[in-house]
DNA sequence: ATTATCTATAGATCTATAGATAATGC
DNA sequence: ATTATCTATAGATCTATAGATAATGC
């Protein structure tokens, strides 16, 4: 269309601003979850006013889609391109789990929301439901391949297992949060899985 | 000391107001966590005025802490006066579960304040920290004293076992209430507690 | 006479917008 | 000239209290 100016775009700074505004919504989210956080308080930690930093975000809600969207990507890069299935897959979630526990900030990020977001009307529920149910999909698509392949034992039930795993992890999370991270996060699930492999494998 | 007025009481009326006040409080703060939720929401739900609510409750924590503690108390009143141990503690604790399946409203209440509840600042805070550190000993003293009768198998860590037990149960509850209560909530747990116990015992 | 409940409201947030000023970069 | 940021504030809550009225029960 004619007549729609086009923006200069934003200014070099701008992008480090950003980051700067996401790792303090984290840190906000985190302690007192989206309602119990303000912007206010996320604006205050930048060391920006509050209408300063509506600038770079709209809205409340914003905060939490780039939040939540920067959590996925991060993970993604982590995983690498294309993930791998079978007993592969299930290793690799136990090393996730141990990477979690080195930023324990994301870890009470996601449980403060994934157990705030419970409720239909939670602005953040949308994405949970979603995630809950394409990671049960992958973890038990992967229980079923190792089947297969004979990685994982044939009286598995692929789907019990898939659940057990994710709810494990889930819990364990939040166990580590009331814990002040005084225990080791991955211990539990790498001894789940392990109980999930084949004799003959292990 | 002289001078200090008794009261007459309460009216008649005023149990079952209360426990009408709990209930909508149980329901709003599973839908909206405790700094989501609002007293005008409770009240509405009951039919008062917000001001009526807080004659009977002083204050928003107040209501926090009798609806933890009427969980409690159901909990209390379910398990029995005394506490199993061993294996009889393990079956106890699945059917706990398969019991919260009965009452999805609590199961919100509790996987959305525990989880809301994670930062320090929050008032329900000290409750959970308490709740998850009695509950583990629990559990893992009742493994122990299954593996002294050979109810358990010797090779089971009863720490790392007594954390798996809680958190698949916790991770399961948010899991379930993502897909609207579309499976069977103790299954997993009575899977994993079964893949503990003596194989000649099974 | 005491408890239960209501209306009204103070005081504290909190989100989001309006409009002005400062900083950046074509 | 456009973006970034600020101050000021509107408008919506929300919690909790003050003080009046209605209901209950000694």
């Amino acid at each position: 269309m004619a007549g729609v100016a086009r923006s200069r775009g934003r200014y070099a700074k701008t992008a480090d601003r950003r980051t700067e505004i996401l790792a303090a919504t984290v840190a906000v989210f985190a302690e007192s979850g989206f309602h119990g956080g303000s912007i206010r308080e996320i604006a205050e930690r930048v060391g920006i006013s509050q209408a300063g930093l509506l600038h770079h975000f709209a809205n409340k809600e914003s905060l939490l889609e780039a939040v939540l969207s920067q959590r996925d990507a991060l993970a993604r890069e982590r995983m690498g391109p294309q993930l791998p299935t079978g007993r592969a897959l299930l290793s690799a979630f136990v090393e996730l789990i141990a990477y979690n526990a080195t930023t324990p900030g994301l870890v009470a990020l996601y449980s403060v929301l994934s157990g705030e977001a419970t409720g239909p009307d939670h602005p953040g529920h949308a994405y949970f439901r979603g995630r809950f149910g394409w990671v049960l999909d992958l973890v038990t698509e992967a229980i079923r391949a190792g089947q297969r392949d004979g990685e994982v034992r044939p009286d598995v039930d692929p789907e019990v297992a898939g659940r057990t795993i994710i709810a494990l992890s889930d819990g364990l999370q939040v166990q580590w949060l009331y814990e002040d991270c005084g225990f080791d996060l991955a211990g539990p699930v790498k001894a789940y899985v392990e109980s999930l492999l084949s004799p003959a494998r292990r």
